[in-house]
DNA sequence: ATACTCCATATTGTATACATTATGCCAACC
DNA sequence: GGTTGGCATAATGTATACAATATGGAGTAT
């Protein structure tokens, strides 16, 4: 489950990091712009590794550039949002229809476990671990579709979808069991080789949480 | 149609199209390290927008960083190539059903007319006008999808298949007539509002292209 | 009051110097 | 002979100084 270099070895490693958080856990608002000056003074670092974070976290779309301007944290539109879940969505339904193909015993098996434990995390009520775990999931199955550049792609729309989420944590409570649901669902289909059943019901999923992202839109374009 | 700023406005962006391009026209072969000194030296700009340029054609995945070691043109692997047209394949044809089903007459019309001059440059056996011309249909079929986000995946797609071809311009030269009639076959089904057909031709197509992308690496391989 | 110009200030863009790390060669040793 | 260690060189990583540009407000003319 490597996810996390061991030891950071470059500053601009370190200042992408911390700069991601910062605008996930919210401390950067959507709309507002990222000055170079002030996070060398939050991270003590110069701009040379802050500038090249910023390029970094642009490739996630996680800030824009504007020339000469500086970057920001994009605003989503009601539309972008939307667009974005329609490719989402046809893209995990790709990528679970191939995983229903072809994934290899193993990584059926890896799917499983990572389901276990994000029951586990459901149980526990221990609602990070429960993100974590989900969004582990949707990266295990993107693997086992055996198509690297499509995980990749997966993977980086995802962490657009993260940033959605910040917004929208308006206490939806009930959205966590049935996401579990619909995720066992899925890999009932992958491991049963189901393509159809797989990609249907990865696409429902998708779909299901538009509404939730949607929900956080009003209180951005509010302030 | 306005695709480049009539003025470049920064130094930065002067040495990502021209590192670009360098590395299009083969300057730099695949594997081979992109040192930034010789680029100062080459371009007449200091380390700094050359730093920049090669972040920026890090997000097109034109180059790959490897931390303190510099910038390298990455050399894909046959497994990489098709999955990188399998994913393709999916998201071109998501593309055209998408454009069968909700493009403005405009965007038709639009499509009808990149369609006309890639006619006449084929007629012409101007090929560069040729293969620009086809790269704008498929950009103009991504629009009509009306899904700015899958448009622009494409896009990046679309930059990475042009490095591939650097490569294997090996003397097909019955392709681009072929290529020009599964266009016009996509774009019919597209004016019929044939999301089906629309798909399928498109999926076809870009299944079609593979080989030739394929073509091009046992002389990649062998240097 | 409104719009416009000009200027001070803040911010990004670029160059360059210095620090740190990788690379390759050569010699010494086993 | 092959391997290892260290050193010279070259490359990237980082900091900082300076240049060019954008921003906002004061003041003035209409």
């Amino acid at each position: 489950m490597e996810s996390t270099p061991l030891q950071v070895r470059t500053v601009t490693e370190a200042a992408y990091r911390q700069i991601r958080d910062l605008i996930l856990t919210g401390h950067f608002a959507p709309g507002q712009w990222v000055r170079e000056r002030e996070l060398t003074e939050l991270l003590g670092v110069s701009r040379t590794p802050i500038r090249e974070a910023l390029r970094l976290l642009e490739q996630e779309q996680m800030v824009v550039a504007e020339s000469r301007k500086g970057f920001r944290i994009p605003v989503p539109t009601e539309s972008e949002i939307r667009a974005f879940y329609e490719l989402r969505a046809e893209l995990e339904g790709f990528a679970a229809a191939k995983a229903a193909h072809r994934a290899t015993p193993e990584q059926v098996g890896e799917i499983r476990w990572v389901l276990a434990e994000a029951d586990e995390a459901l149980a526990r009520e221990e609602w990070p671990q429960v993100i974590q775990w989900n969004n582990q999931f949707h990266q295990a199955v993107a693997q086992a579709s055996g198509n690297a550049v499509l995980a990749q792609t997966l993977a980086k729309l995802q962490t657009q979808v993260n940033l959605f989420r910040v917004l929208s944590w308006t206490g939806h409570r009930e959205r966590p069991s049935t996401t579990h649901r619909q995720h066992r669902e899925i890999f009932n289909a992958i491991e049963a080789r189901q393509e159809g059943t797989a990609r249907a019901r990865a696409e429902d999923h998708i779909w299901d949480s538009l509404p939730l992202a949607l929900s956080g839109l009003s209180s951005v374009h509010h302030q």
